[in-house]
DNA sequence: AATCATCCTATGGTCATACGATTGACTTGA
DNA sequence: TCAAGTCAATCGTATGACCATAGGATGATT
């Protein structure tokens, strides 16, 4: 699936650096290099070093290179970020900092969005919802309307920071939810657990929407725990070998 | 201070997208205007837009020419949009999002710093707290002391999706401490709350911790609030009339 | 006159080449 | 041994050309 080559080029070293492909604090190889191995003109190249190094990925300087940044100069909320990560297989440190964001932020944003979420933001966490039943009952895509309920509930705290985060927190919601919808039951289960989040909401109960919200949380959590627990065992997890060289998709 | 022509091509028309200089949808010039008006080849223009790209300030395509995206879009969580930002006034919409962003987010991270906070960085915060202290009696930069506590204070949570936003939070802390320190006797009485949040982190006491914090949140809203107040009265505040031609700076 | 298909053209996308600017590394001399 | 000067690798900037896309104008058809 070909967008356009600076999207690809793009995609293509971002994914190779948040895979850690290339050590921290070295330098990739030289624009001539790039060129040659991904078969592209130097043009191409200085416009996605450039994209790479706006989300804090590399940093660039006449005859130092382009050298690897420290994880910790990542745009960790960057969508592309996110999404390099998520494809590189999810380390559980990521997991982890991922879930302590969720706490942090959604039991918080419940409240908020029970003081403001307005007529629309309801019905469109009422429109995912009706979607989340009707998947559980005659067969659908429970994740899919899982991730829009969670996203619909972030938007109503109307604030946008919170906002940019439902985008980041979408790869552990997926991820979580995937997890618990493996028990055939999960999704069952779980139902009550969210019509409870959005009836506090609707009814402007902060306290109530936050509680329910950490219940469903701490659920996830569990799951996520075992899932991990189980994984140590199996460590044959891992991606594959990878090539450095370009791929010709 | 010239960095480089390309660094300054970014910020110029970063500066000029954040502070709403061209409409939510329009378009922006056409690269040969840009680079006519910039007086800089369209190389460069090209690698700025790609790095605004990158940032979600604007999208770009042919025919349809770059256009600004709604601030929904923005990556608010990058240290260079939040700069840009702050640098065109903080708007009471952006502040508003500040405060809650920090009474969500200091709290949960005072709590996981009171449980993950290593020796190292307990040091770096009694090494700021004491230049807080050394201000307050014997004259000092006391808001930059006390930006560098608050950020100390996020990277012991370990956490670095919370260490990306001590970076964003602290155009809000700066400013609430420069208010702060206005009133003449702020200082001093807020060195106490401070010394109590880092008592707890070093007791491993998550919920002293936790409540310390929320007094001092709490104060700074006040004091924000305040200056607000009194800013609807003085609507001037704004800055001047903005001219969509490039400076020649 | 209204509608649809076609072509045109403005605009960003890509490529190639040349030269400037910076800085780490090497060399040379004291 | 150390310091200053030189060198060269690498990114930074500029220019010109051509390609690809998509919005809008133009014209034919009903």
């Amino acid at each position: 699936m070909i967008k356009n080559v600076h999207g690809n080029t793009v995609d293509h070293l971002g994914a190779a650096l948040v895979a850690g492909r290339y050590a921290v604090g070295s330098s990739l190889p030289p624009e001539p290099r790039l060129c040659a191995e991904l078969g592209v003109s130097r043009t191409v190249v200085r416009e996605a070093v450039k994209s790479l190094v706006a989300k804090g990925l590399i940093t660039t300087g006449p005859k130092v290179g382009t050298r690897v940044q420290a994880s910790e100069h990542w745009n960790w909320f960057d969508p592309d970020v996110v999404a390099w990560q998520t494809q590189a297989g999810l380390s559980p440190e990521f997991l982890r900092d991922l879930q302590d964001l969720r706490r942090v932020v959604e039991p918080a944003a419940m409240r908020l969005a029970a003081e403001r979420a307005t007529a629309e933001d309801i019905l469109e966490i009422e429109q995912s919802f009706a979607g989340m039943k009707h998947a559980v009952e005659k067969g659908g895509d429970y994740v899919a309307h899982d991730l829009r309920f969670h996203q619909g509930l972030l938007n109503a705290s109307r604030n946008r920071m919170l906002v940019q985060m439902s985008k980041v927190l979408g790869a552990l919601l997926r991820t979580s939810f995937e997890i618990s919808t493996r028990r055939k039951d999960g999704p069952a289960l779980s139902l009550p657990l969210h019509r409870a989040v959005l009836d506090a909401v609707i009814a402007h109960d902060a306290d109530t929407a936050e509680k329910a919200i950490r219940v469903l949380i701490e659920g996830a959590r569990q799951d996520i725990e075992d899932v991990l627990a189980s994984r140590r065992k199996l460590p044959q997890l891992g991606k594959p070998a990878r090539r450095l060289t370009a791929a010709t998709d």
